[in-house]
DNA sequence: CGCGAGATTGACTCGGGTCAATAGTAGTGG
DNA sequence: CCACTACTATTGACCCGAGTCAATCTCGCG
């Protein structure tokens, strides 16, 4: 249970494993402790007025370590997350013990927030790496809203933000073809690095091909071949979960093959032709002279 | 530009034809004119504790035509919209002029959330029916909001809601089956109906194969087979925009085949037969005695 | 009555899922 | 320290579900 590793054993979603996980945890107090309204919302990257920075209103910081599960799916909702830290994912686990990866919470991401309608969470939320999360208690928060406007504001806003991720997701998993998936993916990390002050062409993966599958809405394989093409064309680089990011033009406007529902028929292969063309004739051009991220 | 069936010719996100149109529509006030905050709530599914039934918080209706646009991507967000009656599509249009649907509001349905964020909308509304909607200025909204808390928390429910609805199709487009897809959508559809008071049984869609397939992430073909095949398995009815429900349990279990990331191998594709088999078994056994909708 | 949009069907193709074998990696324990 | 074990990743062979292309049919409307 205090391995480094995800080996824990599923626990069927067992609540009471769940809450002797959390006490065992023991509510650690190193690191940073509290945050206030500000520290908070620049996190959240919102922008704020900058309130009074009030100090009575600080948020406690609690930290996890990698496979430990922050809550699952049916718990009771109370609190929502803000990753200070680290690096999480998101699941839902259909009615046959599949899990489907919805999201990869990182550093600024809120998460919690589909707890908020049935007041049990709808997700589950497990640490891929250790950890260091900003409770925000739900009802301690709205009432802050009331007086602090722009706060309500930003809450409404962040939730927004996170449905029209969604629905670019949606849209991506009608539309696009794996390879184009996986280039997204790979860009948005890389995208999402950068803003978090590591390289944006040299990161390693927090997640395995299965969970990365998962979320993109394809197999491991499909994906662990997707990213041999890739490399071979000189897209990028891998080995294991290092990823070199050679050409980010290339990855970020492949499209998709002739996919789904097309109607401007515009024939898919030769984009894809293009493309990969296209990229073996920068391939020569990028250089490795980033520090790699952690 | 007013005929009952959309022929309405892409308007290239033209905002000044759009004005136009909202202009040209002049605000009609046949119907209901005005709602007030308990019908409101009622109508989005929120138990709210009766608060003071404020006469002087009222939203006003507006009418739109089949085929109008309600807003479009771009536009400048500063109101949400509630369906009182009437159905429609809300799309997202990708780089190069791809329609993907994203969802089919109707009564009781809340839209326009997307564009909270970034202040301009991420998506295009559009009336697949005569629809009455009530407009929900924001700001009035959220100042609401301070004064009646209960109002506040109905609006993070809400949005909440909506996003679990899209955690749950991203989850279908990752994981289900074209088959099962088809299946759940008619399911839903038909749940929709039943708690708006039509039949659950028999019905119009409102929408084409192609926005079908366009919502599922699949083409009007496999949508158009796929409704053929249940028909000669006698799971459902089909003649054109009418569909008749015989075996709404067949539906709702039909399980995808082996389709993505599964790991408890189970072969997918006995599981179709049994439920083609369960079904037919089950055939005789529904009837049509319901009122058709609309 | 003819036109155009939508729906249905068939034939063909191929992207990506399935199954399976192999290899690289890391944590565990003797 | 090194073998043992459990994941994780890579690759290949095979095949099927669903996309593509195209012909035909229906229906509502001008």
């Amino acid at each position: 249970m205090t391995s480094t590793h995800m080996t824990e054993t599923k626990p069927e979603l067992n609540h009471s494993s769940l809450h002797a996980l959390a006490a065992d945890t023991g509510w650690q107090r190193q690191g940073k402790l509290w945050s206030d309204l500000k520290e908070l919302c620049d996190l959240l990257r919102v922008q704020v007025v900058t309130s009074v920075s009030d100090e009575e209103f600080l948020f406690q910081h609690v930290q996890f370590k990698t496979g430990q599960r922050i809550h699952t799916i049916g718990q009771a909702f109370d609190t929502l997350y803000i990753v200070h830290s680290g690096f999480l994912k998101t699941v839902l686990i259909d009615e046959f013990g599949n899990e489907q990866v919805l999201s990869f919470p990182m550093k600024g991401d809120l998460f919690g927030v589909d707890g908020i309608h049935t007041r049990r969470y709808a997700s589950e939320a497990v640490a891929l790496s250790n950890c260091d999360l900003i409770l925000l208690p739900f009802k301690k928060f709205t009432a802050l809203g009331r007086t602090h406007v722009e706060l309500e504001h930003a809450m409404y806003s962040v939730m927004s933000r996170e449905l029209v991720r969604e629905q670019a997701m949606v849209s991506m998993l009608g539309a696009l073809s794996a390879e184009a998936r996986v280039a997204r993916f790979l860009v948005s990390l890389s995208e999402r690095f950068a803003d978090m002050g590591y390289s944006s062409k040299l990161f390693n993966l927090r997640m395995t091909r299965h969970e990365i599958g998962s979320y993109l809405g394809l197999t491991l394989e499909t994906v662990s071949r997707t990213l041999s093409a890739f490399n071979e064309i000189g897209l990028i680089t891998v080995d294991q979960r290092s990823i070199g990011i050679r050409d980010i033009e290339a990855l970020r406007t492949l499209r998709r093959l002739p996919p789904s529902s097309s109607r401007s028929k515009q024939a898919g292969k030769k984009l894809r032709e293009a493309a990969a063309v296209q990229a073996a004739s920068r391939e020569s051009k990028t250089e490795f002279d980033q520090v790699v991220a952690i």
